[in-house]
DNA sequence: GTGCTATATGGAGACTGCCTCCGTATCTAG
DNA sequence: CTAGATACGGAGGCAGTCTCCATATAGCAC
C-alpha cells in the first residue's frame, strides 16, 4: 500500500514506513547509478540499514524499485518532450525527442533491457511509462510524417524498438570506438544510399544453403 | 590444453577427457538453444554426467563454452558470407550478409550481449570471431560504398554495432508486435525521409533544461 | 600383464544473490 | 495508556558460480 504513482494518492503510510521507504529509494538510486540495474538488492537493503524483508515489502520486485527510482528521470524526459513539441520543425522535434529518449535510457546501465521486457509484459511496473513513451514517439513520428520529414512506412513501434536497440548498444559503444552521434545517424538515415529502394534485398536475401545465389537486382535509381 | 580453435592443434587429450569434453559440448549446445546463453552450467554438467570441476577445467568460463558451442554456426555464417560475396550486386551482397549475421546472432537467445562485450574485451574467447565479423562487415560495406549503394559516411563498426542492437531487440520483438523485416528496413533506410540531410538535428538537438528551444531548421530539400 | 605417473575426475563447500516467512517491535488512534 | 493494526528484521531455503584437492585412471615403458 505504498504511494500509487499513477493516481498520486497521499499514501497512508506510517511515519516509520515512509522514512524507510525513502531511505531505500535513495540508496537504490545511488546503487543503480553506480552498478547498473542489476545492483544487489540485499546490498541496497544493508546500506539503507533495513532488513531485506522491508525492502521487498515496499518494492516487491526489482522492477518496482527501478520504476520508483526512475521517477525523476521520467519527469525530466516528459519536460524534454514538452520542449521538443514546441519546435516548429517536426523533423527536428522528432530528432530531439529521440535524443532525449536516449538520455533517459542511459539513466542506469542496462536499463534498455527491462524497458524492452516491459513493452510486452502488461503487468510490469515499468509498463505504464513504457506505453507512454511509445505513445509520445508516435505523436512526434506522425507529425513528422505528415510534413514529409519521416518515412511514411515506419511505425512508432518499430522506431521505438530501434531506439531501444541503439541505446542498448550505446551502453558499451564508447568502448567500441563509436560515438552516440554516429549511431543516431545510422538510425536516422540507415546504411543504404538514398534512392535505392531495395525492399527485397534484406527480406529475401537469405542465402542459407542455396546452391546458386539469386540474380542480383540492378540499382533502382 | 583443449583443442586450440585458432591453430587447430590436434589436442593431446586423453581419451576419457575428450569423451567428456564432447558430452559437455553437446549438452551445452542443447541447453543454450533451449534456455538461452544463461543456461545453468551446473545443470549442463549434471546432464552431461560430469562433475562441475570437469566442466570448468575444459571450459573455464561461460564464454569459453559458448564460443565452442558456436563453432558450427560460425562455419555456417562464413559459408553464407562466401555465397553473399559472389553476388554481383554489392548492395544485395551487403544486405544478404547482414541477414546472415542476424541469423547467427539468433543462434542462442541473448547471444548479442556477450558478442557486444567481446567486441571490446580483447581476451574474450568470442573476441577473435567477433573481429572477423566486423572485418567481413567492412568488406561488404566498402564494396557497396564504392558502388554508391551504401552511404559513404557509415563505418563498418557503426553498422556492426547497429546490427547487434537490432538483433538484441529482435529477441523479443516478435512479442512486441514487430517483425524482423520491419526492423531491418529501419536499419537500411533510417526513419527520416530521403533527401533531408539533418546532420545536426540529432547531435545538437539536446533540449535539456534549455529555456528556449533553438530555432528550427527549414527542410534542406 | 604390471606398475608408474602424468593426467583427469567429481563433488563438497565457500560464496553471492533472490526472496519468503513469521515472531517481534513499533506506531497511533481512541 | 493501551490495544491492535501496521511494519520490521533477519534467519533460512533456494539456486547459481567457481575452486580445491583427495581420489581415480589412461596409457606408456617394461
Amino acid at each position: 500500500m505504498d504511494t500509487d504513482v499513477v493516481s498520486g494518492e497521499p499514501s497512508r503510510l506510517r511515519a516509520d514506513a515512509r522514512r524507510n521507504r525513502d531511505r531505500i529509494l535513495r540508496t537504490a538510486m545511488r546503487h543503480f547509478s553506480l552498478h547498473g540495474i542489476n545492483a544487489s538488492l540485499d546490498e541496497i537493503a544493508r546500506e539503507a540499514e533495513v532488513g531485506t524483508g522491508t525492502l521487498y515489502r515496499h518494492f516487491p520486485s526489482r522492477e518496482a524499485l527501478l520504476a520508483a527510482a526512475l521517477e525523476d528521470q521520467q519527469k525530466e524526459l516528459l519536460a524534454c518532450a514538452q520542449r521538443a513539441g514546441k519546435l516548429t520543425d517536426s523533423g527536428a522535434a522528432l530528432g530531439a525527442w529521440l535524443a532525449a529518449l536516449q538520455d533517459y535510457l542511459r539513466s542506469f546501465n542496462g536499463l534498455p533491457a527491462p524497458v524492452l521486457a516491459a513493452v510486452e509484459e502488461r503487468e510490469s511496473p515499468l509498463c505504464l511509462s513504457c506505453n507512454a513513451l511509445v505513445a509520445l514517439t508516435e505523436d512526434f513520428l506522425v507529425r513528422a510524417q505528415q510534413d514529409g520529414r519521416a518515412r511514411a512506412t515506419v511505425t512508432a513501434n518499430e522506431l521505438f524498438l530501434s531506439a531501444l536497440g541503439m541505446a542498448w548498444v550505446l551502453n558499451r559503444a564508447e568502448a567500441c570506438g563509436t560515438t552516440r552521434q554516429a549511431l543516431e545517424k545510422v538510425l536516422a538515415h540507415g546504411y543504404l544510399a538514398d534512392g535505392y529502394l531495395v525492399d527485397g534485398c534484406l527480406a529475401d536475401g537469405h542465402l542459407a544453403a542455396a546452391d546458386e545465389p539469386p540474380a542480383p537486382k540492378p540499382p533502382a535509381g
